[in-house]
DNA sequence: GTGAAAGCGCTAACAG
DNA sequence: CTGTTAGCGCTTTCAC
């Protein structure tokens, strides 16, 4: 089955391919009846332009690289996939390229992303801490998803711009929610104090606990690790040093899976005795957890949807500058009832 | 930074645009000094020959599509990333495509593959059940990976090759550790019977259990969800049932947190009283679990990699033939230590 | 209104 | 050994 060229059609409907492209294009002015045949021909023969083609004439390829440094892990799919929908409804197809997190296989993909006369880039990954920009006077708009670039991009200004979730909007809403359900001890469990997202969802948190006067159960963060584990034994140590605590945010829903475990084995019920709000909104944590998790949801979809329109625009000319934050949502399940009291 | 072309090269060099290709790709007879002069200026420009032409050219244009029904799932993702790999070290590009198991979307992607002159295709899922073909007469080769195309491909002979996980292997597998490390009272908890997989990891189980005339414990396979909720429910019911079992099988992770869990609440030790094996190793779940949980792993991204591999056969005219299966590999941890006894 | 011709960047066949 | 030519499929002047 070859595929029909334009020379097909314009001779299916006895014209010039010149005349055929314009037909086919709307260009120049052409007797509607040309027109007519030369698209019945199109039909008839299931004629599609070759993009090739086009995009060796144009310069555009209606295509753009999507670099991720997270093996496709659980935050950048749901970016990817927020952005290749964007992307797709606007006819441009996406290159998935994953670095493994290796400096010498990015350097690679760039070099054939670029061969490949990509219209654009979006770089994800997995943190949020401001990374080496993905390289400098590429020739193409960058738009980074749920990274960012560091520095202010070298001399020629930032090289691009980024798209974020919103932690202390998430922190914040984990706190409002707590304290609305008449939590008044509220601990915080998270992960390694040297990741921003960790800082930030604290942050959040701490900010509105503050004006309504309300202390930070256990006096401090309870920073750890990203792991059930960690959720498991700092909740054994609040315990002990704050037994009056009757929620608890963590900082990922696998610290809350490990937190809601050490509770029942200490014999608190959750939601009665002690909430509990995770964080990712992970649904197959949250949801296998008993009982069901409340968890902040960052919207990795709309963050990728973002990114991916941020960098049509840049594509049209109108690139974005800075750091640009998504709003996430909080999803209330069993396990932040209200207190039963 | 416009990219240089071989008509700079060639000037640059100054030889002919034809010299200069030859000189480049090693073709025709040429002095060595010539050539050198040419890669010379290759390289002083930063040349790069434009894929688009090449691919106008020679109707290749070594990119493939990879088209998923799974949103990038838990499974299809490791299989596209082994895919990807695979294909990258060929110097294959890939576009991304995510189908959201919708039909129309599917025929969209498609089109748009196949316009932009794919070399071939593959097709991930995230069930193994046959599922329609995606399409006949495509005139590239299609490998299916996780999924199968039911029927035998119409007129036309099969359409495509299949590559899938070893659910028989490690159903086996899980049961002869289970045999070895002395358990004798097995029973199996798994997800609805409708999947395949649920099936075939049973009868992997009962292949190794029948010969040492060891029954299985409850006298039937457990089939109901693929969910920690199932896994909790099943574990209740098996332990009235027959509480002498010793070790259970589990058709996923999910269902063996789940039944962990209800084993604690039941003041049944893991592993002293009862192993626990689950399937998937995935890890967030395995290594969250306390005790670590065991898993057959599925070696999905080998799974991808040997469908690249067919792929890449059967672009170069040597097309794999039906089904092949990956073998999986049994991960032992805490969970299924020897019973203490 | 329509056709002929040039050219996007490259390779392959043929002259010289 | 090297240069010239044709052409991949398409769009876009520019003549007619």
């Amino acid at each position: 089955m070859r595929h029909a060229t334009i020379r097909d059609v314009a001779a299916d409907a006895g014209v010039s391919i010149g005349t055929a492209s314009k037909a086919l294009n709307g260009q120049g002015r052409l007797r509607p009846e040309t027109r007519e045949r030369v698209a019945e021909a199109a039909r008839r023969l299931g004629f599609a332009p070759n993009p090739l083609a086009q995009a060796l004439l144009a310069g555009r390829t209606y295509t753009v690289g999507m670099i991720t440094t997270d093996s496709f892990g659980r935050f950048s799919i749901p970016v990817m996939l927020g952005a290749e929908d964007a992307l797709g409804a606007g006819r441009i197809s996406v290159f998935m390229c994953d670095t493994r997190d290796d400096p010498e296989r990015e350097h690679r993909y760039l070099e054939m992303l670029i061969g490949r006369r990509v219209d654009g880039l979006i770089v994800t990954g997995r943190r949020i801490e401001p990374r080496p920009p993905i390289g400098a006077g590429l020739g193409v708009p960058v738009v980074y998803a749920m990274t960012q670039p560091d520095g202010s991009g070298g001399p020629d200004g930032p090289v691009g711009s980024a798209v974020l979730p919103d932690d202390v909007g998430g922190g914040a809403a984990a706190g409002a929610h707590l304290l609305e359900t008449g939590r008044r001890h509220i601990a915080h469990i998270t992960g390694p104090e040297r990741f921003l997202a960790a800082r930030l969802r604290a942050r959040g948190l701490r900010g509105v606990l503050a004006p309504g006067g309300v202390p930070l159960a256990a006096g401090e963060v309870l920073y750890g690790e990203w792991s059930e584990r960690w959720g498991r034994e700092a909740a054994g140590l609040l315990l002990r040093r704050a037994p009056a605590t009757d929620a608890i945010f963590c900082g990922s829903d696998q610290i809350a899976r490990g937190v809601g475990d050490a509770l029942r084995a200490a014999g608190r019920r959750v939601p009665d005795d002690i909430a509990i709000v995770g964080f990712d909104n992970w649904e197959p944590m949250v949801l296998g957890a008993d009982p069901p998790l409340s968890s902040v949801d960052m919207c990795l979809e709309d963050i990728g949807r973002a990114a991916a329109e941020d960098l049509l625009a840049a594509i049209g000319g109108e690139p974005a500058r800075g750091v640009r934050t998504v709003p996430g949502r909080l999803v209330v399940r069993a396990s932040s009832a209200s207190a039963s009291s």
